[in-house]
DNA sequence: TTTTCTGCAGAATACATTATTCAAAACACC
DNA sequence: GGTGTTTTGAATAATGTATTCTGCAGAAAA
């Protein structure tokens, strides 16, 4: 800040091409950036010699000495005027979609907060004492469980997606104690899911659930609730945030595993 | 930010000399600030004009634009990292899975940074316009390409997820001039998908990339380069935090889609 | 009014830094 | 081991920066 500060305490007392040149500076700052002082003389109308007199009476040792300090002068006012403006940022511009990551990390960090770190643990242990898993869910969190279950097969789980239909039911009737059911879920309250879920309960399958925030069957009658916080906007966006989350606690849940598994 | 991450993603593909630079650079970023091209040759023990090849090979016009482009790289990473009371928190406590939350934040804002506004309006455009959908991907990236496939059936567009093997070709064999291939993959080098690029250009059908951030025949043989900035971590780790950020550019997509819809 | 004196401005030029060229060396690929 | 490509640094051209020196304008002294 200096730099630009002296610049103006100092203009009453300057000759006419110094203030010329102060006044260029103080009003094109950030032109200043990639100007050399031949090209700097030639926009104010002074000589080269001129500005770099100009530098040198101001205390520094060149032109490319008080371009530098200008910067630095001028960067630093940016950061100090524009403090707390909120979040570190998930964007650089503000195009519509940038401003999609602000939205996304509010969610995650609502999400994150409603999970109790001792249910993360506690879904995390019941992944590695599995025996084999079903991942089974509602159809608009598919793509989700998917996912999930490419990341357990690769990290030696024995771990199925279930497709839904005739199969669902047959496949949860062959779960046994030592199993895992992991029911991802929109609602929560998904008829089909929430069958599956009891029966294998019944059978001391353990039943691990994702599920929207809020009570709802699955997650009720699950040894382990897991949880998303939906984010307040209209249909389509929400879908997407709301799988952003689920991505998160799942990814949460596959570094849970790694650092156990060291 | 871009200068450094830009650096630290090619240092894999860098000649000696180059790495030299590099690595002293990231070392001593605030020393930078007065060296002359000749005083960073001597210090790192290269030549002079081996200083200016290495700036013009990161792209800029010669050394000075690569000294103020290090310059502002380290003052915008400072503004980012000390906020003023830290990251906001994608974490509770301090339990291992939650500084998971960190790495995850930091991955993706470096992964936003390095993606141009306009590529990704790119991208989205070409999504919108394009009648068939292929989405290749290494084996690797598999689970976040079939991911991305979901979304994009999900909002209408005809797209397939190519589950390599012998399809792979015939396939692509099969896009026109009208269509889009989506080309997914951790480190862009993968011949077939390359191969299969190619071709489908030739005949006309864009070419997406998403790929990590460096040199590669991926990206440079794609009409749209989008990139992921990898973690420094071990191994295991580091997948999940790349696959990750993947997401997080494929939720860019969609969110830019959602948004061109309406 | 004329004569110094003082300090600023710019042309010319010396100096410094940066960019390019080119030939030799290192490297990768048969 | 031979061949073509990339990388390297010495020499040098091009550009950019600092200094010198001359002239000029205005203020103070004669």
């Amino acid at each position: 800040m200096t730099c630009l500060l002296k610049m103006r305490a100092m203009r009453d007392q300057m000759s006419v091409n110094e203030r010329k040149l102060a006044d260029f500076i103080m009003e094109n700052t950030k032109l200043l950036r990639d100007y050399s002082s031949q090209q700097l003389a030639d926009a104010v109308g002074v000589s080269q010699s001129s500005v770099v007199k100009f530098s040198q009476k101001l205390g520094y040792k060149g032109y490319p000495s008080l371009k530098l300090a200008v910067y630095e002068s001028y960067a630093g006012a940016l950061n100090q005027s524009a403090p707390e403006e909120g979040y570190t940022h998930l964007s650089q511009a503000d195009t519509p979609i940038s401003q999609l990551g602000q939205k996304k990390l509010e969610v995650l960090e609502n999400t994150v907060s409603i999970n109790e770190p001792e249910q993360l643990q506690a879904a995390v242990a019941a992944i590695r004492s599995a025996r084999c898993i079903q991942v089974s869910a509602c159809s608009g969190s598919a793509a989700v469980a998917q996912y999930l279950t490419y990341q357990l097969l690769e990290l030696g789980a024995w771990a199925v997606f279930d497709q839904g239909g005739a199969l669902q039911k047959s496949m949860a009737e062959s779960l046994q104690g030592e199993d895992l059911l992991c029911i991802i879920c929109d609602m929560g309250g998904e008829e089909s899911l929430v069958d599956i879920a009891n029966n294998a309960r019944e059978r001391g399958v353990k039943v691990l659930s994702l599920t929207r925030y809020n009570y709802n069957a699955a997650s009720i009658h699950a040894d382990v609730s897991l949880y998303v916080m939906p984010a307040e906007e209209e249909q389509a966006m929400q879908r997407l945030l709301f799988r952003s989350a689920q991505l998160h606690v799942i990814e949460s849940l596959i570094g849970g595993l790694l650092i156990a598994d060291q």
